[in-house]
DNA sequence: TCTCCTAAAACGAATGCTCGTTCTTTTATG
DNA sequence: CATAAAAGAACGAGCATTCGTTTTAGGAGA
């Protein structure tokens, strides 16, 4: 190395960051395939040669937004899981994650981009299904406590009912990205009803508990 | 009416249904926004012109296949409802018509593309929203059986109980469309499992369902 | 500390291609 | 034979990407 003239690796790290928040922001209007390189450029103020430096071609930015779109809601889930509530409770932290996804600035829209693109593209398919199976894995430990606790039956299959508690998530998400009902308040009164299923005595707390 | 010219209406509709075949092979395979009209206009085995005659615009053969995606599973449903099988009976066959919808030639990842441009496109988004709300009502039907058979608690929110196990359906396809699993079978004991929960005089049958 | 100098970093005009759509022409029908 | 239906060439716009040029950061030599 002569004459060294790099810039610092920070740098290089903020550059890409700004280029991936652009990606996002540009994904969640106008989604990944009506969004031009254009566009994106643009909404991160560089120039093309200065994108096509940290990513070579618009689908890798479209994988490394498909790479940390997950993130966020997989660490909220690990942070209910440390407090080893009871099942109901823990769903409800969990579905208010989902609900912060779901928002303004929520990324669970580019999240739906993201699945669609995964079934068409083998390199987005493949980054999606490990990241997901993370989640699942993330949502895995809430079953395990609920078997411990005795919320589940001792010898629950534990695989199979992480599958069906899982989907709680993604079918709560999706009626409300495409219906805009239920809220969270509705749909956890549903999973409590079902937990709860032929025990009647528990169902005035239910009710209250919708308000 | 007078040198008239005009083929059999039969024709017209037999033309219009050709186009949406190949549209939903096309964006099966290459997605809504990957698929051009050329490759949709070639795999109908038409002419550019004979297209445009029917659809105005590649948007308007989305938001036609928008609408008919729901239909098949939709259909399912009602005929599993006027059975009145008990609740866990009932998912099993729905799940074996979401099953047949991920299976070659079902629609389910077609499904997915809409559902994400249904968040882009408000044409699309409100399409998709009227369906899917006629899907949830057919759902529905099977929770106001439950409750009427004492399955579920004679005071539940029906609204909300819908909510959730609706939400089992998507929370199926989508594991499955990205991840692979779980297979229904599995997916099924979780469910069972969950309806159960707490009483764990019924899990001896569960296991041995599972097979 | 202050200049140079070099290579990385950033720039943006240019490119070639494909897209959705239009429109004129040809064909087939009752 | 009048007209709907089908055909397909043509078009302008916009796309992702390339590449030659300019700017800038920061160590080396004084």
């Amino acid at each position: 190395m002569w004459g060294v003239p790099r810039v610092s690796e920070e740098h290089l790290i903020a550059r890409r960051e700004q280029i991936l928040a652009a990606a996002r922001v540009c994904f969640l209007s106008k989604g990944l395939h009506t969004t031009s390189m254009q566009d994106l450029i643009h909404e991160a103020g560089l120039s093309v040669g200065a994108v096509y430096r940290y990513f070579k071609s618009k689908n890798e930015i479209i994988a490394a937004i498909a790479a940390t779109v997950v993130g966020g809601i997989q660490q909220h889930i690990d942070q209910v899981a440390v407090r080893r509530l009871p099942l109901i409770d823990s769903m409800s932290l969990v579905l208010d994650g989902v609900d912060d996804q779901l928002g303004p600035g929520g990324y669970l829209p580019v999240a739906l981009q993201v699945w669609s693109e995964a079934t068409l593209d083998p390199v987005i398919g493949a980054i999606v299904k490990e990241k997901y199976e993370g989640l699942r894995a993330s949502m895995r430990v809430l079953v395990v406590q609920a078997v411990e606790s005795g919320e589940l039956p001792a010898d629950a299959d534990i695989d199979a009912t992480t599958a069906a508690i899982y989907g709680f998530l993604p079918g709560y998400a999706l009626q409300r990205l495409l219906t805009g009902v239920p809220d969270k308040a509705t749909y956890l009164v549903g999973i409590r009803t079902l937990l709860n299923s032929r025990r009647p005595a528990d169902d005035a707390a239910v009710i209250q508990s919708r308000q």
